[in-house]
DNA sequence: ATCGTTCATCGTCGAACGTCGATGAATGGA
DNA sequence: TCCATTCATCGACGTTCGACGATGAACGAT
């Protein structure tokens, strides 16, 4: 129950993560190449954590077009889901934001 | 003949340059979601400058849909390519690159 | 003036994306 | 036990992407 990070993770800030491989990076790029994902990801960085409802209420998509968008992040690696009862729980996924940072950085 | 950035572009590093919006963003983020166009990128920022068909001689794609990506690159602003008898010269847009970074970083 | 080189653009085709409504599984409460 | 809530998944539809070959414009050299 711990080879994931869990939902609340505190430190991997901006340093001590690598670059990853340029397919991997083609694939983060691709994942917030749209103003939707890049709303859900300012939204989870700004309220720590949130409910798949929540991100619906804020945003003028149907239920599952943001879901959709909530699994494509999820499986590009930059936020993480754990399951709460009937709901799901979604935060930024710290190491893989920092993952995108230091490639885009390193270009 | 001055108002856009020469191909030689000499400053503008890492700093003072501020995010985009989030519809440039994820339109830049579009332009580098690609394995091919990462590639030139990392190939310009390494020769300094091409001509396209440097460019098509190192990746393994017909020389059509390099001229395409190097397109979508000049379009996103994150290249930019002078003309240079029956040749174009492309080089890395440094201001465009930098605010994509700084785009990245903020998230 | 003609020819070869260089490159962008066009047309095409299959694959992937973005969006939606409908459906159903899982959970918690009455 | 039954019902309402929450959410992921499915199927459908139109749009966009990625790749290619063919074409032609622009230029330099002969």
């Amino acid at each position: 129950m711990s080879d994931t990070t869990e939902c609340h993770t505190p430190p991997a800030a901006h340093d001590s993560v690598d670059a990853p491989d340029d397919d991997t990076l083609a694939a983060m790029a691709k994942a917030i190449a749209h103003p939707a994902r890049i709303a859900i990801l300012r939204l989870l960085a700004n309220r720590e954590t949130c409910v798949t409802g929540d991100v619906v209420a804020e945003l003028p998509l149907a239920q599952s077009t943001v879901s959709e968008h909530l699994r494509i992040l999820r499986e590009a690696g930059l936020i993480q889901g754990e399951i709460e009862g009937p709901r799901t729980r979604y935060c930024i996924n710290t190491n893989g934001l920092a993952a995108l940072r230091a490639g885009i950085v390193a270009l």
